[in-house]
RNA sequence: CGGAGUGUCGUAUACCGGUAGUACGUAUGGUUUGGGACCAUAUUGACUGGGUUCGAUUCCCAGCACUCCGACCA
């Protein structure tokens, strides 16, 4: 696209309210808005890291038997009631809110319980089994302190997978290949190798639940790392018992803080009962279906890779999530840049091309700042030396390739 | 929710119990054209309410908002 046409600005100064470097650096370039404490508007930049993300989420999903649907926002009290997670004190992060008659709402914060509610109209015999079902959704929950910039809202965009399974060996099956997804989500976005599969607590049916956690300094949480095995525990599970129980040696094990990106929890029996969620098995006899969820939070990534990739000039984003692959900088040289831009287009590459009349230096420092992982510069010298100069924001050095090569020097 | 702090043009900041200044931005004109370039002119502001005072953006109180620390965090 056309950097004329794209309505946002990007900042000098950062906001003085914002001491996150995620807020700061996304503010920044026109990436978000904030619109209040913890609330965060996605703007066409924003939107478009967040759809690459996504659209990863969903291929790894997908291979794994899951299907997509949307779920809602607006959430019947009844359903909460059944598990008594409709109480404020049991609950305290509810939003809530009511229809003209009176009836109370809540606002999805998680959706085991509609999920489960709603497989009751669609799950009656083991042919039925096992269903993957996902949702990207924004979710609300209401937060007794935002903070962290984008890392810890109070409306924020997920992922959530709930598995129904015939029993606990079907089910142990499908949890083990959600790791492998995640694992392989995160290697794709670039944090793979700072994620690490974290034990975490298992609440009262299982054992451990698994996180994901990416270590950074503006994670919330400690966890305890063995390079070696590649696992880390999260501190609040961490004795030794537990490490006794996980084959793990403290003399192994390095603290580090991290964000917790995700996590997946077996949820046994504990939403199919109140729901009554049974199937008929081969002879006929009635059983529980087998549950577990599996969180991603979408919009929370887009931080953490921005907490992770970035220098003082500001974010560097990975190519599988960049907003686009190409920043093409005209200076003064819009027509032949034109040419360029309609090329590449052409082929398929994403290049927003900034062929606004402002100066060379705002225009590299705009593109420093947004941070897209190839910049092509189109100018009076590039011409004369033969074409244009291509440089990766990672890298320092620049050089000068012909036209008809770009799209070699980017594929 | 407990504790601490901060609210000044769109953004970042300065000064001040008595006319609110600067930079960036924005607008117009001109000069520039490879690292947020320069000149001129213009433009925009004291969170809300109450109190003290001759006079409050400044001091006090309350509310609201935001940030940080803690608690919380399927």
């Amino acid at each position: 696209m056309k950097q004329s046409q794209l309505f946002t600005k990007t900042q000098k100064n950062a906001p003085k309210d914002e001491v996150s470097l995620n807020a700061q650096l996304l503010i920044r370039g026109g990436f978000i808005n904030k619109e209040m404490a913890g609330v965060y508007s996605i703007l066409p930049l924003g939107l478009r890291v967040i759809d690459k993300i996504s659209d990863i989420v969903r291929d790894e999903m997908n291979k794994t038997g899951g299907v997509e649907m949307q779920s809602t926002a607006l959430q019947k009290k009844e359903v909460w009631e059944k598990t008594n997670r409709w109480d404020d004190k049991i609950v305290d992060n509810w939003f809530k809110t009511t229809l003209k008659n009176g009836t109370e709402l809540g606002l999805g914060f998680t959706h085991e319980e509609p999920m489960s509610n709603l497989m009751t109209s669609f799950i009656s015999s083991y042919k039925d089994l096992p269903i993957y079902v996902y949702d990207i959704r924004t979710v609300f929950r209401n937060e007794a302190r935002a903070k962290s910039g984008i890392m810890r809202g109070r409306e924020f965009f997920w992922k959530a997978l709930y598995s129904f399974s015939k029993n606990k060996e079907e089910h142990d099956v499908y949890y083990e290949k959600a790791k492998i997804a995640y694992k392989n989500i995160f290697d794709r976005i670039g944090l793979g190798n700072k994620t690490f599969l974290t034990f975490a607590s298992g609440g009262t049916f299982s054992k451990y639940s698994h996180e994901f956690q990416t270590i950074s300094d503006s994670g919330e949480d400690i966890i305890y790392i063995d390079k070696e095995k590649n696992i880390a525990v999260n501190k609040e599970v961490c004795n030794d018992g537990v490490l006794k129980d996980l084959g793990l040696e403290k003399k192994n094990l390095i603290e580090k803080k991290a964000i917790e990106v995700g996590n997946i929890f077996s949820l046994s029996y504990k939403f199919s009962e109140p729901f009554h969620l049974k199937y008929r098995d081969e002879k006929g006899e009635e059983q529980f279906v087998y549950m577990g969820s599996y969180g991603l939070g979408i919009s929370r990534l887009m931080g953490t890779i921005t907490e992770i990739n970035n220098d003082e000039k500001g974010i560097v984003w990975p190519e599988a999530v960049a907003p686009f692959q190409v920043h093409l900088l005209s200076l003064s040289q819009n027509e032949e840049a034109q040419k360029i831009y309609i090329a590449l287009v052409k082929n398929s590459i994403e290049v927003l091309y900034d062929d606004r009349e402002i100066s060379a230096g705002e225009k590299f420092a705009d593109s420093d700042l947004i941070g897209i992982p190839y910049r092509i510069v189109v100018s009076k010298k590039s011409l004369e030396n033969g074409g244009v100069e291509i440089k990766k924001r990672n890298e320092k050095e620049s050089k000068i390739i012909k036209i008809e090569d770009i799209t070699k020097e980017i594929k």
